[in-house]
RNA sequence: GCCCGGGUGGCGGAAUGGCAGACGCACACGACUCAAAAUCGUGCGGGUAACCCCCAUGAGAGUUCGACUCUCUCCUCGGGCACCA
């Protein structure tokens, strides 16, 4: 018998199968299509990494498992190597983005390779490819061309490191997602896309998607809609009248309104900043909000701050009460009407502020009814209770007396969401340019593509793609512009309308647009007249089955649901969720700790590929916990698989044993490994291979090795694959065999053990028959010498029989 | 503070409400060997000389004939959100 040489092995069944393309499946022609897909990687660091190298073994065990349950599996890859992760990597080690591109791809395509993955490696797709961020622009102009991208100025949140806006989901804790850095913010005028308006089907479809319960929570969470009211109070300051809208969770509490707080930057304070008595105060508050970073607002989390707008006061509509009106930050401009009524006795930062400025705190909910004497609060009470001091409504349940309060104070019902939409410019260089065209003639005269954007065209289809200019100084400029914005070769542009001397947008778009639509690009990547083919789309989407990390539960995964919202709704495709399954996979760590640079403890697959072959890397890595728990690698641990792997060597070589008796052990391994790769428990799968391998040295016949060879298959492809030829089992390859199946009914051991309990605590084990009748194991039971001992002579009250299990007498 | 997950031997982990610790790692002993490695075999939660006994799944209570599993309270670790009215 030949050793099991897997560095022979390895290479030759990879070369196989690429030259027979055993991953490729019939796009056109396929009749039980299933795209399996993982995310993509970004090249951006040395090399893969072996938490990439987890995830995609993962996905590929569920791909493989399904491509010999029949399916026509479609599991492609490709590299997310446009945008700041790679453009960060190329700065720091100082080549141009456009080399490094090249390199990095070479590296990551051959590492990936040698992982063992089902790639079907025809259709790959990467970003930074004219072919492929052609079609990323033509989205941004279909987003366009039916109002979903639009410009508007604003505070943005901008990252001093890596001197680009970003996005609120890129904001992790008021620091970069990326590198950490305190954003800070900026006034200035973007794109965004409109994320906004799908808010609510964003979260109503989560309810029927069959995805990662986390994901679909952290989703729910981020869109956080909310449901209330928005009532007009009517403020007068010297002779100006206004109506501000404040919006409310709680209008049953409108009666113990004792205040409003508007956000520094509402429109209405620069109104009211001529006639107040404090001028002086408010304006050095205002300004004081506005320098202050995002830091220094989270350390004074705690205390409220704030100004009183002398000299203003707003009507309670409820009950015609004149009250004051105050300035604070702690009333975010961006969310409702940016400004609120306080209700100090049922808010807790309402409370807060009105403690620290003395305002009157008045109770309008009491946990009884009719109430006792409140005592003076703690902190806000914001339990159930009924209305108190609330004119007509006094003795009213609160919460069923809300939209009854609300319509007496003239209130709207409204939904409010805390997402926000979707920042999409970037001061950067290496992404996919904004396809846009400003001309100042056409703005003057008021024409534009679109009547609300005057001066702006998108770049007409035929001139798609926008190339990225290969510039020598890309380095990002600090200053709110782009790189390209000092080449005068590419920003001067006539007007596709009039013709004028136009300019071209110089900002790129976010990496989490590439990403937001490559799913749609795979199986069309051949295609060079359309972004994808409606047949092959289809007939392919959406996904059959994603994995992903969960780290981009609100980022990618939010993102690629609205945009397949979005294209739906241009007609351009015919479904608006992407992926009928996501599962997210757990974290790997090492040695306890979360892999970093920094640490010095990031693992190179590499190294381990080489010592001890992918398929103990695949079968180690995924041996270690739930795949979607993650694991922790430890070194020591992978010997158990290297013996495994040259046991399952010997084994199938080993002569035949034709006895017969493994018969219930074969079929339960058969669904157990079935069911877990179901279920993603890729470690209790392999167990059990295990515990069949150890039962069967020595004593298997032909046709137990052959399906044992099958089970293992998707976990091992190489090994399996060799030997699935040495033995001569079948038509090669193994991966396009058919998955062994079970009989329910041999699953079945002829005896069973049956524990016999005492008041619930074994007092002995009985072997029996299995489907022994009740009456039989408790007369065999009651015969025990052990348990007649431990009765001592007394009668069991009651008997419970668990069939083939157990027996508890009671006494 | 709120929302999700976790907490089981020296370690990774396993257990439709039914024999806790499967499977593997590490360790110990034995076989093979001049020797070592590899391999094979045996043992391996704690108490105990030993057990058929007792204790044990973060802590405490509860439901149940029976709880790692369900309920409540608390401790603790990890992750997400964080003035969202």
């Amino acid at each position: 018998m030949k050793k099991y040489d897997f560095r022979k092995i390895e290479p030759k069944w990879q070369k196989f199968w690429d030259k027979k393309g055993t991953y490729e499946p019939d796009l056109k022609e396929a009749k039980r299509p299933f795209y399996n897909l993982m995310m993509f990687p970004y090249p951006s660091a040395e090399g893969l990494h072996v938490g990439n190298m987890y995830a995609f073994t993962g996905a590929d065990i569920f791909g493989r498992f399904k491509r010999m349950q029949g399916y026509d599996v479609f599991q492609p890859i490709g590299l997310d190597g446009f945008g700041i992760h790679s453009e960060n990597y190329a700065l720091k080690i100082g080549t141009h983005p456009a080399k490094q591109a090249k390199i990095s791809e070479k590296r990551f395509y051959e590492q990936l390779k040698a992982i063992g993955n089902g790639f079907a490696w025809n259709e790959r797709v990467e970003t930074y490819d004219p072919d492929y961020y052609r079609w990323t622009q033509w989205i941004f102009t279909q987003m366009f061309k039916h109002g979903l991208a639009y410009r508007k100025k604003q505070a943005v949140n901008w990252c001093p490191k890596d001197l680009t806006v970003l996005a609120d989901e890129q904001v992790v804790a008021g620091k970069c997602e990326r590198c950490g850095t305190q954003v800070i913010q900026r006034e200035l005028e973007q794109w965004f896309f409109r994320i906004t308006k799908y808010a609510e089907k964003l979260l109503n479809n989560l309810r029927s998607l069959d995805w990662s319960e986390k994901i679909k929570i952290a989703q729910k969470n981020w869109i956080g809609r909310s449901e209330g009211a928005t009532i007009d109070f009517e403020v007068k300051a010297g002779n100006i009248k206004e109506s501000i809208t404040v919006f409310t969770t709680r209008p049953d509490t409108l009666f113990g309104a004792t205040y409003l707080v508007l956000a520094p930057e509402h429109f209405a304070v620069q109104n009211f900043i001529k006639e107040i008595s404090n001028q002086k105060e408010v304006t050095a508050y205002i300004e004081a909000v506005k320098n202050k970073s995002e830091e220094e607002r989270i350390d004074e989390k705690k205390e409220k701050t704030g100004a009183e707008l002398r000299g203003v006061h707003a009507v309670n509509p409820v009950n015609g009460e004149s009250i004051p009106v105050w300035i604070s930050d702690y009333v975010l401009a961006s969310y409702g009407t940016g400004a609120i009524m306080a209700v100090p006795a049922h808010d807790q930062r309402d409370f807060e502020f009105a403690k620290k400025f003395k305002l009157p705190i008045k109770v309008v909910i009491c946990p009884n009814y009719p109430a006792p004497k409140c005592p003076p609060l703690e902190s806000a009470y914001t339990g159930e209770g009924y209305l108190v001091d609330s004119g007509e409504f006094s003795g009213k349940k609160a919460e069923e007396a809300i939209w009854e309060v609300a319509k007496f104070a003239r209130g709207k019902k409204e939904v409010k969401f805390r997402l926000r939409d979707w920042l999409i410019s970037r001061q950067r260089y290496w992404g996919p340019p904004i396809p846009m065209i400003f001309c100042a003639v056409c703005a003057k005269e008021n024409k534009g593509e679109r009547e609300d954007m005057p001066g702006w065209y998108s770049v007409p289809e035929k001139d798609l793609p926008v190339k990225l200019p290969i510039i020598k100084d890309f380095r990002p400029t600090g200053s709110n512009q782009s790189p390209l914005a000092a080449s005068k070769s590419f920003y001067e542009v006539k007007c596709p309308s009039c013709g004028a001397k136009a300019k071209r947008e110089t900002d790129v778009s976010d990496t989490f647009l590439d990403s937001a639509w490559y799913y749609l690009r795979y199986p069309s990547s051949e295609n060079k007249k359309a972004p994808w083919d409606d047949e092959i789309t289809k007939k392919w989407l959406p996904l059959a089955m994603y994995t992903g990390g969960a780290e981009h539960a609100v980022l990618h995964l939010l993102y690629v649901r609205f945009m397949a919202m979005a294209l739906k709704d241009f007609g351009l495709i015919d479904f608006d969720e992407p992926a009928t399954r996501f599962r997210a996979h757990g974290l790997l760590i090492k040695d306890g700790a979360k892999m970093s640079k920094s640490k010095g403890n990031v693992v190179n697959p590499d190294e381990y590929i080489k010592n001890f072959g992918a398929d103990t890397l695949r079968m180690y890595l995924m041996f270690l916990a739930p795949f979607e728990q993650g694991g922790d690698f430890r070194d020591e641990s992978v010997m158990g698989i290297t013996r495994f792997l040259d046991r399952v060597w010997k084994f199938i070589q080993s002569p035949d044993v034709e006895d017969g008796k493994n018969l219930a052990i074969l079929h339960r391994t058969i669904k157990k490994v079935t069911e877990d790769i179901e279920n993603l428990h890729y470690n209790t799968a392999i167990s059990a291979m295990m515990i069949f391998l150890n039962a069967l040295e020595g004593t298997a016949d032909r046709k137990e090795k052959e399906i044992f060879l099958r089970l293992l298959a998707p976990f091992a492809p190489h090994i399996s694959e060799e030997l699935w030829e040495t033995g001569g089992f079948g038509e090669i390859s193994i991966h396009l065999a058919d998955w062994p199946k079970y009989d329910p009914n041999l699953c079945v051991e002829e005896k069973v053990k049956i524990a016999v309990q005492i008041n619930g605590k074994v007092r002995a084990v009985l072997e029996l028959p299995s489907g022994v009748s009740e009456a039989d194991a408790v007369s065999a039971a009651l015969a025990n010498a052990k348990i007649k001992e431990s009765l001592q002579g007394k009668k069991p009250g009651r008997i419970i029989y668990v069939a083939d299990r157990l027996i508890n007498l009671v006494i």
